[in-house]
RNA sequence: GGCCGGGUGGCGAAGUGGUCUAACGCUGAGGUCUGCAAAACCUUUACACGUGGGUUCGAAUCCCACCCCGGCCUCCA
């Protein structure tokens, strides 16, 4: 059995490098610091929930980083140049298109739904990026950048713009395991003309009609836009270095834009390495059979479901129960499901606040580690962690032990479960065990109330104040013995969405 | 067409060679409480590993075939 301290514990990390898609033992390059690149967001929509189950992933990630005593650097990037909507030059800009409906520039667009992203995360508790990376503020490096491609030689040009050669590279495709023969190019899109190899992509896309788009920018191969990938490429290694040990994104991700990136890197270096050490990708979020997507309209936002009455936390409760590398399944039944799972898991928490006792300075500090890097983190555990039982070791090793084989968290919340309905802890110390979980999951299990989970539906009939009414009248009916009464207004308030519940000290109240 | 992945009780979802007569949560059932309920709490149910072969002392876990389903090869987490 390991003895847990500060810094790195007992079980060994072990990740899934979708770059051989094998488990693999982690070490970081700097033994002290691991850097994390995660792909960000497109801005020209909102954020789907599907999108967010990326960020809990990540967010995952870094807690789990930190929790092994690393300090954390995290770049985020944020998409904001517009790119075709289509590989064939037609089609319109997304970011364009988006800005002509909204009536406003396209800088006010990528505003708007960049804040509206980071309000998201910030709502799931998803802890803030070291750095958030704007493409729109690399343009001169992007073109910096791929001039260096140019003179390494891996490039060509086409009247539509500079693409680089896939063959060029040494082994393109192999985070896809790409099937080179195989491939139809087209049979979804018409290809570019001129193109060399199938798999080759634009470095820059030159545009038809100079001074057309709202968003564009004299480069060597005239005027026009960055292509998608090439972004990616420059902000990350400008922010972590040519090699990294991270690189998340979304399994889509793995297919196409991490290959092109990955033959960015080798390209601009000469050399045949990826420049990441681990490619971490996590899956759809699915609903009935499909995946969730913007481009199929009718999509969920975070927004969503906080106005069919649910917390964004539910959201991240409902994420963690499943691994990251599963599709998840949504549904309104399966949220609800977690929605009781976590109120009762918090009722259970809540009964051991009322028995223990629970040192104040530490409620601040634990506040601090949403705001704040690893080594704060890594301060905490050492107070929480000083001095701490046998029996409170042997469950920190099983959160330890779960975390530590590829982030299995829905492991992590069967031994939560497990945990808060135990009784061989001491008060005391069962909240700083349950504070040390919370390091990880990020459900505010000592801070959250089950009755806050549920919220006032959009589109509820009642006030708070009506409800309020109607139980004092309901109360006067009982004491005066009137059931019939007092019944009546009960099934009233059931039918719109009021749950009660009589207590020795009174009626409380919920939304259902 | 090619490549990748998946099919576990009513639902979500772990588990990838023996501790699986399969974790955990939700649901269902009974009970306590209650004027009756609800909520909460306690107890409890369901003999679930897509199908057919094979390997092995032993398979949900490995191999083969088949049947379904999804993703990717356009932008997408």
């Amino acid at each position: 059995m390991s003895h847990i301290s500060t810094g790195v514990t007992g079980h060994p990390l072990k990740v899934y490098n979708s770059l051989g898609r094998k488990l693999e033992a982690f070490t970081p390059i700097d033994p002290k610091v691991v850097r994390v690149y995660s792909c960000g967001p497109t801005v020209y929509n909102y954020a789907h929930i599907g999108n967010l189950r990326a960020y809990i992933f990540t967010d995952t990630l870094r807690r789990v980083l930190q929790w092994k005593g690393y300090d954390v650097v995290h770049v985020i990037n944020i998409t904001d140049v517009g790119h075709l909507t289509s590989d064939a030059d037609e089609g319109d800009d997304k970011m364009e298109l988006a800005a002509s409906k909204a009536k406003q520039t396209i800088w006010e667009v990528a505003a708007h739904y960049t804040d509206a992203f980071k309000a998201d995360l910030n709502h799931l508790n998803i802890q803030d990026p070291t750095l958030w990376a704007k493409a729109t503020d690399h343009i001169q490096e992007m073109i910096a950048f791929a001039s260096t491609l140019e003179e390494n030689g891996v490039t060509y040009g086409l009247d539509s713009g500079l693409y680089l050669d896939t063959t060029k590279v040494a082994d393109y495709g192999r985070l896809a395991l790409m099937d080179h023969e195989g491939m139809m190019e087209g049979a979804r899109v018409t290809s570019v003309e001129g193109k060399r190899n199938p798999t080759d992509f634009a470095i820059w896309r030159t545009s038809e009609e100079a001074g057309k788009r709202q968003m564009e920018w004299q480069s060597p191969w005239g005027a026009g836009a960055p292509g998608w990938h090439l972004e990616c490429s420059v902000m990350s290694i400008k922010y972590l270095g040519r090699k990294f040990d991270i690189h998340t994104g979304g399994v889509d991700h793995r297919q196409v834009h991490h290959c092109n990136e990955i033959a960015q890197n080798q390209g601009y270096r000469g050399d045949e390495d990826s420049g990441v050490n681990y490619w971490m990708h996590n899956e759809f979020l699915v609903s009935g059979q499909d995946k969730m997507s913007k481009s199929k309209g009718g999509f969920l936002r975070l927004q969503t479901l906080v106005d069919a009455g649910f917390h964004p936390l539910v959201y991240r409760y409902f994420a963690l129960t499943a691994d990251y590398r599963s599709t998840l399944d949504f549904s309104w039944d399966a949220l609800k499901a977690a929605q009781t799972g976590y109120g009762r898991l918090l009722m259970r928490v809540a009964r051991h606040k009322e028995a223990g006792q629970w040192p104040t300075k530490w409620s601040g500090l634990l506040d601090d580690i949403r705001y704040s890097r690893g080594s704060s983190y890594t301060f905490i555990m050492g107070q929480l962690l000083d001095g701490v039982s046998e029996t409170a070791q042997g469950w920190l090793d099983r959160l330890d032990e779960a975390l530590s084989n590829d982030l299995n968290m829905p492991m992590v919340l069967a031994a939560l479960s497990e945990l808060v309905q135990q009784e061989g802890l001491e008060p005391d110390e069962m909240l700083r065990v349950l504070a040390l979980y919370d390091l990880v999951v990020g459900l505010g299990l000592l801070s959250m109330t089950a009755e806050e989970l549920t919220l006032r539906p959009a589109e509820a009939g009642l006030s708070d104040d009506d409800v309020n009414g109607l139980l004092q009248e309901r109360t006067q009916a009982r004491k005066d013995r009137d059931f019939a009464r007092a019944d009546a207004i009960r099934d009233q308030l059931q039918e719109a969405g009021v749950v009660i519940k009589d207590g020795p000290e009174g009626t409380a109240w919920s939304w259902k």
